[in-house]
RNA sequence: GUGGGAUUAGCUCAGUUGGUUAGAGCAUUGGUUUGUGGUGCCGAGGGUCACGGGUUCGAGCCCCGCAUCCCACCCCA
């Protein structure tokens, strides 16, 4: 037998049925919000998640899908949406059209990663990215949305946010830290020797307990912010207040890509074991002048849908549609003739065998068909069909043309 | 990438110190006093015990390898 590749899922059945479901619910909410679709591909140009992921991000040093392609392009499948919705907007010429942008999409994302649960190497992401508004109650807006989402599929969470500075304050701080950590350097983890030189803000949340006691003593960003980055994170502190959205600050929220800038959020859920980020998600001001747009502030978020799936409460499903069987073999041609009219407007069941009317009672049943219709002998001989409401409990008996 | 655990029917799982023909529930399927369901009763099918080696008179059980899943680290959605 050949099986699907590592950390490669199939999605059917239920799982589909929760996976249309949040999609469309999610959809709704984007549009809501006054958000458009669009589609960009699976496979980019490497050089695009080098510059937007970054080349120090963990993503871009060892779980990329890159390859040579037959025109000898180096390549990669996307391991998330962000750069692609950029490189779109870049390309399409949308920066210098000015105004104001505003996308989602879903669709898969590949990482070359150790899979456990929630954690596949192909997965699925539904995110937003919105184009031109420099205001933080576009961040707000951003992080209701995702509280929209989830809250319409039944989900709780808790919400961590953070601040992460912009190019005035955050070199500053950087510098800062990276002193702090050479006056310690003797002492900590080597872990956080490399971090020292590929992502310094990484040491602050090192899970090593004789670091964290050295780094109660170093500087929190969140205190060494500019002004304006200060006044941004308590504008948005303020709105998320005023619309009842509870967060906590997560100093040591850093978000894995290079790309973010001031406002970062994670939606997480204590329910679904160690991959807990379900949203994830800030601005990135910079992002499109990398990758040489016209300077446009943005922000966004992405969610992982099946980290969602388990999570999502669905509503009850009803009955609905015909289901059609006959309990003689001459009368199944006939049936099959019905339920192809029927068809054109209802969801039918067929059965091929003719059974008694019992075992059509409950083939229906399973099929969770709102009426059952058998032909027999009776109906046969009189050219009717005889109907019943599974719900109601009404059964009537009708002409084959009028059915 | 590092460390640990698991893998037996379609699904969830039993399986004794290594001993004859590997079980249950659910699901599937057939029958049911011969036209009334979702919850009756009786029966049936379904397993290379993940895969490949080894030890043994004999392996689902012990040993080695490998694959996948799960857990932790790492990281993120």
């Amino acid at each position: 037998m050949i099986a699907s590749l590592r950390g490669m899922n199939d999605i059917l059945s239920e799982d589909y049925e929760r996976f249309t479901y949040f999609i469309q619910t999610a959809t709704n909410i984007a549009q809501n919000y006054g958000f458009h679709f669009i589609e960009t591909p699976l496979l980019e140009e490497t050089a695009l998640f080098k510059r937007s992921v970054g080349e120090s991000s963990d993503i871009v040093t060892k779980e990329m899908y890159q390859f040579i392609d037959k025109g000898e392009n180096d390549v990669c499948l996307r391991p998330e949406g962000t750069a692609g919705v950029v490189r779109a907007f870049v390309q399409k010429k949308l920066d210098k059209a000015g105004g104001i942008h505003r996308f989602f999409y879903h669709g898969c994302m590949f990482r070359y990663e150790r899979p456990q649960k929630g954690r596949l190497r192909q997965f699925h992401q539904f995110g937003v990215e919105s184009f031109g508004v420099e205001s933080v109650y576009e961040d707000a807006t951003m992080i209701m949305m995702v509280a929209d989402i989830l809250s319409a599929c039944g989900i709780s969470y808790r919400l961590q946010l953070n601040s992460l500075g912009d190019i005035q304050c955050m070199p500053q701080y950087r510098d800062r830290l990276v002193s702090f950590i050479a006056s310690v350097e003797g002492e900590i983890c080597e872990d956080c020797l490399r971090r020292k030189v590929t992502n310094p803000i990484r040491v602050l949340d090192c899970k090593n307990a004789s670091c964290q006691a050295l780094y109660v003593h170093a500087p929190k960003l969140i205190d060494n912010l500019c002004a304006s980055c200060q006044d941004d994170f308590d504008t948005l502190k303020n709105i998320l207040y005023e619309n009842n959205i509870a967060y906590e600050i997560n100093t040591n929220l850093v978000r894995g890509l290079d790309y973010y800038s001031k406002t970062a959020f994670e939606f997480v859920s204590d329910a679904i074991g160690s991959q807990s980020a379900i949203a994830g998600g800030g601005r990135y001001d910079r992002l499109v002048e990398f990758l040489d747009g016209r300077p446009t502030p943005a922000v966004g978020f992405a969610m992982g849908v099946e980290r969602l799936l388990e999570l999502i409460k669905m509503p009850q499903s009803k009955r609905e549609g015909y289901y059609i069987g006959a309990m003689d073999d001459e009368a199944i041609s006939t049936v099959v003739k019905l339920a192809q009219k029927k068809r054109k407007s209802d969801k039918t069941n067929i059965e091929f065998k003719a059974k008694n009317l019992k075992n059509h009672l409950k083939a229906a049943d399973k099929v969770n068909a709102k009426f059952c219709c058998v032909i027999g002998e009776d109906e046969m001989k009189n050219g009717t069909i005889w109907v019943k409401d599974l719900e109601e409990k009404t059964e009537k008996t009708l002409q084959q043309r009028e059915f």
